[in-house]
DNA sequence: AATGTTACAGAACACATTGTTCGGTATAAT
DNA sequence: ATTATACCGAACAATGTGTTCTGTAACATT
């Protein structure tokens, strides 16, 4: 990609990202964006057809990142997910998530957290897929798979948030305690 | 209230909840809205400050009719919790959402569904506390209570979501029994 | 270094949507 | 019968959207 084209994409997802730290999705203008990313009107709209795409390819980008495991062993810490502590994926995720690596905090916490927890939320099927055993118990051998995953990933996204509301001023480590207590 | 106020403002509720069903709320206009509810402009700035306003007072006027307990007894079937039958609640109240008493399946099956579940969870939330002590076992005693209902409600919400994306296939009853498993 | 390509800024543009204002009319309350 | 008020319809400024244009600078290719 061109180095111009990746500058002004920056620029935007960087401008855009501030502002919804701060406002309300539906109150954000185009103009305030390009202004605080200083691109032309015309930039914008051939990076994105129109605001509601620009929001789904920065939420794709984001959790994608966060979420693939591919680029783990390398860098130092771009991973979340596939550490070697089996037994703690979720405590690891909450660790990363207290110290805001990715900024994604910032973007729970806001007053648009809804529209990030649903990607959240779809990121984490797919782990909870891949620890599915973790959750299997002589009790829900009966209930359809689907609705297994969905019931601890929803719930560990609602702990989360749960976690965000009332001022994280618990400890990742009871935090992955209460969770693992109810789920 | 005069009748011609409680018209135009049934006639803007109608409207809006029939594009709500079709359309996200973020691309249906105030224009729309007045066409279909066949009111002047003025008029409906004259009875919601904004479209946002509107949403709040549509949505609090839906739920709390619903949640509200008060208009019991009398009423044929106004109410959906506070039936006799101590210990099906939350079965009677899918019993109830399945057959849409109240257009809340409608909305909730809709395109705007999470606008619609944040504000039904909040009434679920208060309901659960009312039926705190079924939820208390040996495990949960040191978790925050307000975590343990915010646990159930959210359980309860997301049992509701899965049951929609799902078709809605199975009976109340079997739902109800997914619900009590995982809980 | 000269070439053609592409992304850019900046401004202008038509268009849709918002929220307000006003005079005239019908409906309601007394 | 009278007052009050909710209404319509139309016009309005203000704002936001998405497109189109021209000239310029950065890029890639040779």
């Amino acid at each position: 990609m061109d180095r111009r084209q990746r500058k002004s994409r920056e620029a935007i997802f960087n401008a855009f990202s501030k502002l919804l730290a701060k406002k309300d999705f539906n109150h954000i203008t185009v103009g305030e964006i390009i202004d605080l990313a200083d691109v032309g009107r015309a930039t914008f709209y051939s990076h994105f057809e129109t605001k509601d795409f620009l929001l789904k390819e920065f939420c794709e980008e984001l959790f994608c990142h966060i979420f693939d495991a591919q680029n783990d062993n390398e860098n130092g810490h771009r991973h979340i997910f596939k550490c070697d502590t089996k037994d703690s994926v979720f405590l690891h995720l909450l660790r990363h998530l207290k110290s805001d690596d990715n900024k994604i905090l910032t973007l729970l916490s806001s007053e648009n957290n809804d529209l990030f927890l649903k990607y959240f939320k779809k990121g984490l099927d797919i782990l909870v897929e891949q620890h599915f055993d973790m959750f299997t118990t002589e009790k829900n051998r009966t209930i359809p798979k689907s609705f297994v995953i969905n019931h601890v990933s929803s719930t560990f996204t609602e702990t989360l948030k749960w976690w965000i509301n009332h001022g994280m001023k618990e400890s990742p480590e009871i935090i992955s305690e209460y969770f693992f207590s109810v789920v």
